[in-house]
DNA sequence: TGCGGGGTTGACGCTGCGTCAAGGTCAAGC
DNA sequence: GCTTGACCTTGACGCAGCGTCAACCCCGCA
């Protein structure tokens, strides 16, 4: 007759999880002797080695039962489906490797590729660092949202960038946020963004808007990283609003 | 101004997630509303996005807090830790999916291969069911305390096989297991046994016994299985005990 | 006024034990 | 007979990352 510590030695295995079979039903509990010690016999080593076999292989301990008494069949397809689920982890795992390799660190971190290579040509033009910063967290969002769609996204951005009156645009940011008492400054940056929005309003562009952020309430959100860049940004809205136009990321001409 | 539920929907997640996340403060919890509501601004749901950039990487939760804002060295160093803990549950998931391709059913579960060929040749000899299984539980409990022992043990008992006198005396046993009264048969059974038994004490067999099998109390509870195969055993045991002999899987010579 | 779809906190469940806590038991040496 | 140390007992929390009730409040709409 064994005491608890030798069968759990004997067994190749911790007394802790031999209480923890008892407790789960998966090994039956043994008779005690006169001071409460669990009594075992030999057949409970044998059950147990059995369990630890199953366990060890990545059997949950929920289906061990079932198994240590499965005709061949029954036992086969179990197993089976335990590789299956044993290959959707690794699969899953390997994908947590592939992720994490492709990691950025700090301002890098949840924007892709395709946004970190926009801002580093919005910084090679001289936009403010803040600027730079709202527009990174901006595409987060849409990144998370739409991931799909950021490529066509930065690439219609991009190509805006060639437009040297964003250029300028970006120039007179960067020249307020360095000065932002100065109104007529103010006023020129007012008149360079209207200027772009009425060309792109000429051009048709601002018609696709609706389609391709069709969420008000996260425009919103996004129109949110804007107002947060600067406290000159609020007046800036305020005299765009004069003259008509309605919003950062989706813009509209409404009655002045 | 998001509530929780607009919040988690921007970054993909579930409310509960995010709960989750001010439980263990990686998320700050944000400002109420009148009715006790969480009114989030955009910085959380870029927070958020972060957070399940990396926790979708597989990075651990404890660990992300300081991811979100470490240096890139010490990012690099994390990253390759966590990847070192990934690549070893990896490792950890193939060995259970090479166990459990190698793993037999019912009666082969936890019985090494060896041990499986020396049984099917005791079967072949004509040895009862029952002896076979109390060789099998026997050899499951040696196999888990000396695995890498097997191969020499099962080579040394398939080669006992070949001794005429030993395939003899488990047909007197399968004769035994079927008329158990019979007392001229378990007298005969016990003369060979005891022929066996002074043969290999002759040989010299019965020096290294103690070398093989340091654990008398894990011999008894060897010769326990023996002692469950059939009551008639009982028997036996003492016919042999009164000609000066004690143990099955140890003997030794006693004065009678 | 009722209903459906938000939100709130609190608590248990899952996996497989590890790890105290607070004792009772046993064999051995003094 | 007493101490010591190794062993046994039950009970309960902890772990990771939320899922899933429960029980209740809040808001807009018919």
């Amino acid at each position: 007759m064994l005491t608890i510590g030798r069968l759990a030695s004997y067994a190749g295995v911790t007394i802790r999880a031999v209480r923890h079979y008892h407790q789960i039903g998966l090994l039956p509990e043994p008779e005690r002797d006169a001071s409460g010690y669990r009594t075992y016999d030999a057949d409970a080593v044998v059950r147990l080695v059995r369990i630890r076999t199953l366990a060890e292989a990545g059997v949950p301990l929920a289906w061990v039962r079932e198994l240590l008494d499965a005709d061949p069949a029954a036992f086969a397809a179990a197993i089976s489906e335990i590789d299956r689920q044993l290959r959707t982890r690794i699969r899953t795992l390997r994908e947590h490797r592939r992720r994490i390799a492709l990691l950025g660190c700090g301002d890098s971190l949840a924007v892709p590729a395709e946004v970190v290579d926009y801002l580093d040509r919005l910084r090679a033009i001289g936009a403010p660092e803040a600027v730079i910063e709202a527009e990174r967290d901006a595409w987060i969002l849409v990144a998370a949202r739409w991931p799909e769609a950021i490529p066509a996204f930065m690439a219609d951005k991009v190509a805006q960038l060639a437009d040297p009156k964003v250029v300028r645009l970006y120039r007179l940011v960067s020249r307020l946020a360095e000065n932002s008492a100065d109104d007529a400054l103010l006023r020129e940056t007012a008149d360079a963004m209207i200027d772009l929005f009425e060309q792109a309003a000429a051009r048709g562009e601002l018609d696709w808007q609706d389609e391709a952020m069709p969420d008000a309430a996260f425009v919103r959100l996004l129109d949110s990283f804007v107002d947060g860049v600067h406290p000159a940004v609020g007046r800036l809205r305020e005299l765009i609003a004069e003259r008509g136009w309605i919003g950062w990321n989706r813009v509209e001409r409404r009655a002045p």
